[in-house]
DNA sequence: TCTCAATTTAGAATTATTCTAAAAGTGATT
DNA sequence: AATCACTTTTAGAATAATTCTAAATTGAGA
C-alpha cells in the first residue's frame, strides 16, 4: 500500500515523469497496492468519484504516459477498449467475456513448458497467456 | 485447397449459410487451404483485386457471419482492429508489433502443463498464448 | 515575481465498427 | 416465367474509443 503523497510523488520521480496534479491524482487512484484492471472510462469514474476534476483527454494522456514509462501495462483482450494493468509481475489472465473482466492468474499457476523458436532477429517482448472464460 | 466453387457452397451449406454472391466470394477468398490472418481492410483489399464488387457493411457482415458460424475465428490481440483467423485448430501466436501482423505457433510447439482451478461454474472456452516479438 | 516550456483541456478529427432503411437478390410456389 | 415472402446487400448515418489541435493554465527555475 503507498497511499502517502510522498510515495506517489517518489514514484512519478523514479519514472522520470513530472509529478503535476492530475498525475498525481490519477497515481493516487491506481496505485494504492491492489492490483486492478482498468478502462479510461473506470478512471474517469473513479476520478469523478473523488472529486478530482479532469478531462477525458487528460485521463488517455496518462495513462498512455503511464504505460509507456512501465508503470502501467496495456492489456488487449477485446477488439474495443484498452485495460491497463496495475499488476506489473508476470503473470496471467482469466477474461470473464460476459462481465468484460480481467482477473490475474499467478505466473506459476501456468506452467508452460517450452517455447518455439523465434523467427530471426527477434526477441519476447511477452508472453500473454488469456483464458477465456 | 478448396478452391472450387462446389467446394465453397458446400461448406456454406454445411454451416447453414445461405451461399450467395458475396458470402461466396469471400469464402472463396479465405478458404484457399492457407491458414491466413486477415483484417477488414485485408478482404477489402482482396476483393477489390479480384474485381469483387462489395461494400464494407457486407465485408464486416460476411466475416462476422462467418465467425459467428465458426468458419472464422476472431483474434483480439490490439485494441484497434480485429482480426480474423482462417486456422479453427488450436494454436497459438506470434503478434509481431512493428508489422502488426499474426503468425501460427503449432500447438504442440507450446507445452502447458497446468492450468489454474477455474472460478465457479465458468468453463474454459479458450486458451490463448500471445507472444509478442 | 517573471518567464517559458510542459501540461491540461474542450472540442474537433480519426478510425473501427455497427445501425438503418431502402434496394436488390433468392428460393419457393404458382 | 411471374409472383411472393423473405433475406441479403448497400450507402450512408450513427456510435464508440481514441488521438489530435490549439488555446489556456500551471509550475519550476531565474
Ligand atoms: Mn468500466
Ligand atoms: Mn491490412
Ligand atoms: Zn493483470
Ligand atoms: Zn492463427
Amino acid at each position: 500500500m503507498k497511499h502517502d503523497i510522498a510515495d506517489i510523488k517518489n514514484l512519478l520521480n523514479r519514472h522520470d515523469i513530472r509529478p503535476t496534479q492530475i498525475r498525481k491524482a490519477i497515481a493516487g487512484l491506481l496505485f494504492d497496492g491492489l492490483d486492478k484492471h482498468v478502462t479510461v472510462d473506470d478512471v474517469i469514474e473513479m476520478a469523478r468519484g473523488r472529486q478530482i476534476k479532469t478531462s477525458v483527454a487528460s485521463v488517455y494522456n496518462t495513462l498512455n504516459q503511464f504505460a509507456a514509462s512501465g508503470l502501467l501495462r496495456r492489456v488487449s483482450v477485446e477488439q474495443g477498449r484498452a485495460f491497463f494493468d496495475t499488476n506489473l509481475s508476470a503473470h496471467h489472465h482469466f477474461y470473464f467475456e460476459d462481465e468484460e473482466r480481467l482477473e490475474d492468474i499467478p505466473v506459476d499457476a501456468i506452467n508452460i513448458q517450452g517455447l518455439p523458436k523465434l523467427p530471426k532477429g527477434r526477441r519476447i517482448k511477452s508472453v500473454d497467456v488469456t483464458i477465456r472464460i
